[in-house]
DNA sequence: ACTCAAATTTGATCTGAGTCAATTGGCTTT
DNA sequence: AAAGCCAATTGACTCAGATCAAATTTGAGT
C-alpha cells in the first residue's frame, strides 16, 4: 500500500457544513450536544486505495463516513477475499466486543471520515441514551443487511447477484442523491466480485449479457440502468 | 415429549430457575430489576417444528431463547432458503427497525422461550441504558457473526464449510454444556445444507468422506470429532 | 502523443457441486 | 414382523461458474 499522507485538519466547530449533520450517529443529538460533540471528532482525508483500519487490529478509533466509498472486507489467510460491504456517507465504522477490528477498510477513491477516539466517545456516550439508542438502531439495520446478502451469497445464481447488487448499490445512491440511471460504479471488478461471492471474469461476462440484452449499458465508471424493470425481474428470481 | 400446540405457564417469579439467568439480556439487570422485568415476561413452549414466528410478520413480541434450538431462515419466492443462523439458549429474537421480522424462526426439537410483549418491553428499556448496552452488544456480536458467515457462504468450498460447521457448532454447545468430542446435530442435513449454501446430497457426501478419513464418526443424531486438528485444518484452508 | 502496467473483456476448457435417480436405514404403526 | 414413510446415503451424469489463457481497453507517467 502506498504511504500517502493522512491530512488531519484542526478541530473546531466544522459539524455547521457536516454534509451528514442530520443523518449518521449524529441525527441523535440536539444543537447543544452536536456544539460538544463536534470537539471529539476530526475529519480526517485518506486517499484512494489507502486503508483506514485492519481486521485484528487493536480498536482506537470509531469513524463517521463523511465523503466517498469505502470496501470493507475480510481475508483468508491464502488470500481469498470476502467484501462484507460498501460503506458510504452516514455509515458508522469501528463497534465491536473484541477490541479489534472484525474486518479490513480501505478508501475507494478520496475518502473523508469524522474520526473518533475511542475512550472520550465512550464517555460521550455514557450519560446519552438517545446515541447509543441511534448506535444500536445502525447495528440493527447492518443486521437485516447482513441477512439479506447471506441469502444472496448462499442461494442466488451469478444473474441474481449480479441484478441484485446492481439495483441495491442504485437505491443507496438515491437515498443519498436523489434519483438517476445513470449508477457509478467507482468499485473494480474483483471489488464486485469479492462481494458477490464470484470471479471477475463472472461478473464481466454478466455485465457483458446484461448489456446484450438491452438491461443495462456499460458506461464509463459505472452503469446505465436501461430497464429496472427487467432488472428487478432478474434480481427477484 | 409434550403432546399439544404452545403452553403458556402462568406469570410469576420463574427467573429464579431460568436457565440462562445470568445470561443473555438479563444479565443487564440488577436483582430489583429483574424482579421487575419476570413479569414482563412469559415462558411459551414450542413442539417440534413448530414456527415461533415468520418473516414479514408484525412485531408484536421479543423472545429470549431458554431451552433447546430454533432455525432461522429466509425464503426466496421460488421456496429457496437460507439458513442465518441457529438460535440457542441465551440468544435474544426479535429486533428490527421495520416493525416486521425480518426473517422465519422455528423449533427444531421443543423449545422454551422467554416471550416479551414489544411495548412494555419498549417501555421498560426506555429509562434502563444498561439493559440497552446489553442488546446493543447482542446486535454487536451476531453481526460480527454473520460477517464471519459471508466469508463461509461466498469463498469457501463445500469441505471448509462442513468442516468450519461442525467446529463452530460445537463451540458454542461447550459454551453452553461444557467440552465434549461428541456433538449433537439436532438439525437435519437440509437444514445444515441451507445454513451452508450446499445441496443435502453434498452435505451427506462431505460427511461420509470426513468420515472414511477419520475426522469424525457419524453417529445416532449427531457426529463424534475424532480428530480436531485435522477438523481445524480443514477448515482454515 | 507514446509507453508500460493494470484492469477488463472474451474465449476455451475444466471441475466442484448440483441434479436426477435409486437404495438404504430408522422409526412408527398396525 | 411386516408395511409404510421419511431422512439419509450413494451413484451416474450434468452444468454453472471457475480456471487458464489471450486479446483489448484504460490510464498514469514521461
Amino acid at each position: 500500500m502506498k504511504p500517502s499522507v493522512v491530512t488531519i485538519e484542526p478541530n473546531g466547530h466544522f459539524c455547521d457544513d457536516c454534509a451528514v449533520r442530520g443523518a449518521a450517529v449524529c441525527s441523535s443529538l440536539d444543537a447543544a450536544e452536536l456544539r460538544e460533540f463536534e470537539h471529539l471528532g476530526r475529519r480526517v482525508h485518506f486517499d484512494s486505495g489507502e486503508t483506514v483500519f485492519s481486521e485484528e487490529d487493536i480498536t482506537t478509533s470509531f469513524y463517521n463516513v463523511l465523503e466517498g466509498v469505502m470496501r470493507l472486507y475480510k481475508l483468508l489467510s491464502d488470500g481469498r477475499r470476502q467484501i462484507v460491504g460498501f460503506a458510504l456517507p452516514g455509515d458508522f465504522l469501528g463497534m465491536n466486543l473484541s477490541g479489534r477490528h472484525n474486518f479490513s477498510a480501505d478508501a475507494i477513491g478520496a475518502v473523508t471520515v469524522c474520526q473518533f477516539a475511542k475512550a472520550p466517545f465512550g464517555r460521550f456516550i455514557e450519560d446519552r441514551p438517545q446515541l447509543l439508542r441511534r448506535i444500536n438502531e445502525l447495528a440493527i439495520r447492518e443486521l437485516s443487511q447482513a441477512r439479506d446478502h447471506m441469502v444472496l451469497l448462499g442461494r442466488r445464481s451469478a444473474d441474481e447477484k449480479v441484478a441484485t447488487f446492481l439495483l441495491g448499490w442504485r437505491e443507496r445512491l438515491v437515498a443519498l442523491k436523489g434519483l438517476s440511471d445513470t449508477v457509478p460504479l467507482p468499485m473494480s471488478r474483483q471489488d464486485i466480485a469479492d462481494y458477490l461471492g464470484l470471479t471477475i471474469e463472472t461478473v464481466s461476462r454478466t455485465f457483458t449479457k446484461l448489456e446484450r440484452h438491452g438491461v443495462i449499458e456499460i458506461i464509463h465508471g459505472g452503469i446505465s440502468l436501461l430497464d429496472p424493470a427487467r432488472a428487478e425481474a432478474l434480481a427477484a428470481a
